[in-house]
DNA sequence: GTCGATGTTAGCAC
DNA sequence: TGTGCTAACATCGA
């Protein structure tokens, strides 16, 4: 599931496990996730030592001691788990990268649309990748600069990683219900006021998710993502979770912005 | 068997 | 060049 949250959370675990620690085999089990030719991945890793972590948006960077930089996505399902024992690898496993500690560090991706990927440089990927800057580094300002002419709406705006890394679907949503603005207000008609409230509803999210470690049945019941069809805090048997944490008798609305499945509160989230 | 899914990218038509 | 829409990717799990 992995927006900045996650993939934050994934960092620091792998920072745990990888930092100082050579790579001594690359295990490859479905080569799909692979965004380099295989042979030329096993020669930039085998026998380099992970000298860092960082992150960008969704992406998670490992500095190797060469120079380079192993970059993972996660795409929608990917996930990283440690083991010891070949069979213990957890399921899904696509790539592992075997440590000098014993310990095997898995890529895993049921749905296998995470990429890994070789860059000469974190700032050589961001530019290819035209990220923007990630969505915790990004000043109320610069965001109102980077939206206040563009006459679309506001959620596939949110989505669009050049313009700031690291939001997905779910957490837009949650922005947008948190700062009160409904996901189809045209950009340019926000005030700087709702630019502000943008700004702080995002790092509100954000740090309150990382907080958790992206695990969403803790997140405060103030926020809207009890009302997401696949949160199941919620007691069996009731439909509480479908209402507005501030209007008990306000059901959440879905739809679809964007061709993205979107909830908000139609009471608190005015249309204009 | 059917449907929807947290991300990204390409293609197409304006 | 910007925009909006759709499909595709691969697969799981409800």
């Amino acid at each position: 599931m992995p927006e900045l949250p996650e993939v934050e959370t994934y960092r620091r675990f792998l920072n745990e496990v990888l930092l100082d620690q050579t790579i001594t085999a690359l295990e490859v089990q479905d080569a799909h996730v692979l965004a380099v030719e295989e042979d030329v991945l096993r020669q930039a890793l085998v026998g380099r030592t992970i000298t860092g972590t960082s992150r960008l948006g969704k992406n998670c960077f490992l500095q190797l001691d060469s120079g380079q930089v192993l970059v993972w996505h996660f795409g929608m399902t990917g996930d990283v788990g440690a083991y010891r024992d070949g069979p213990d690898a957890p399921r899904f496993t696509r790539v592992a990268l075997h440590l000098s500690s014993g310990l095997r560090v898995a890529f895993v991706d049921p749905r296998k649309f995470g990429r890994i990927r070789l860059a000469e440089s974190v700032e050589q990927y961001r530019q290819a990748k035209k990220l923007g800057p990630d969505a915790l580094d990004i000043t109320a300002e610069q965001l109102q600069h980077k939206l206040s002419k563009r006459k679309t709406i506001l959620k596939p705006l949110l989505l669009d990683q050049s313009i700031t890394a690291g939001l997905g679907n779910w957490i837009v949503d949650e922005v947008l219900f948190q700062a009160r603005i409904h996901p189809e207000r045209v950009a340019q008609t926000l005030s700087t006021r709702e630019f502000e409230d943008l700004h702080t509803a995002i790092q509100l999210v954000l740090h309150t998710a990382i907080g958790h470690e992206a695990t969403y049945r803790d997140f405060p019941a103030s926020f809207l993502i009890h009302a997401r069809e696949w949160d199941d805090s919620a007691t069996p048997g009731t439909d509480q979770h479908r209402f507005c944490p501030r209007h008990s008798d306000t059901e959440i609305a879905k739809s679809y912005v964007g061709g993205r499945a979107t909830y908000t509160c139609p009471h608190c989230q005015a249309a204009d």
